[in-house]
DNA sequence: TTAAAGGTTATCATAAATGATAACAATGTC
DNA sequence: GACATTGTTATCATTTATGATAACCTTTAA
């Protein structure tokens, strides 16, 4: 990344608005990134693990897509993950 | 409203329990429970609460419930914790 | 260069979460 | 008692996630 663009992201992130549409969307897509690894790190394939979750690897494919502009429900989140053996801890942190 | 937010926050910062090990909740009864505590914690009726996340103190109730047979949208709770000044933290953790 | 495997995208139908309104219960205060 | 405050429950409308199907892209290996 370029200084200016650093710079310019680094301001932004200093007004509210825009900072917290950032928190909302990394953290949308670090939960995407930490799917897909919990996926592969169990050996399944997106279709392997539709087929666990009694559903189509298309739907597979749209949770985990970063590109995907939908907030999917809790259960969802909660049964992919006991599917590839985790579970889910959610803590509420304070905002700093 | 009772408690103004930012003195909320300036205080769960302060108290050490709350900053050093944050709540953890591992079903949802315990994710219910939760969001009733943060959201008294920093002083809000459930229909301020509604107020701000524009919407009506009925829905708030049906979030809240223990006995509500809904699996909420992550972005509801986020958005939610966000109001009350948390934010979300989802882990993965492997099933013992 | 083919085919197969893994993943993506578009679309539509359905199920379920959420919004809104109203009536009610519980609780405390005067 | 009467009253306001807070939370609950039921209901219906609307929005949205999810299910299903099909076509497509990308990579890899034969």
């Amino acid at each position: 990344m370029r200084t200016s663009l650093k710079d310019f992201k680094k301001k932004a992130l200093q007004n509210p608005e825009v900072k917290s549409e950032y928190d909302r969307l990394s953290s949308a897509y670090e939960l995407r990134k930490q799917l897909i690894k919990i996926r592969k790190d169990a050996g399944f394939t997106q279709e392997e693990l539709a087929e666990l979750l009694h559903t189509k690897k298309s739907n597979v494919s749209r949770l985990e897509n970063v590109n995907s502009k939908i907030s999917p429900k809790l259960s969802t989140i909660e049964d992919y993950a006991r599917a590839v053996g985790y579970k889910l801890e959610i803590n509420f942190v304070p905002q700093s």
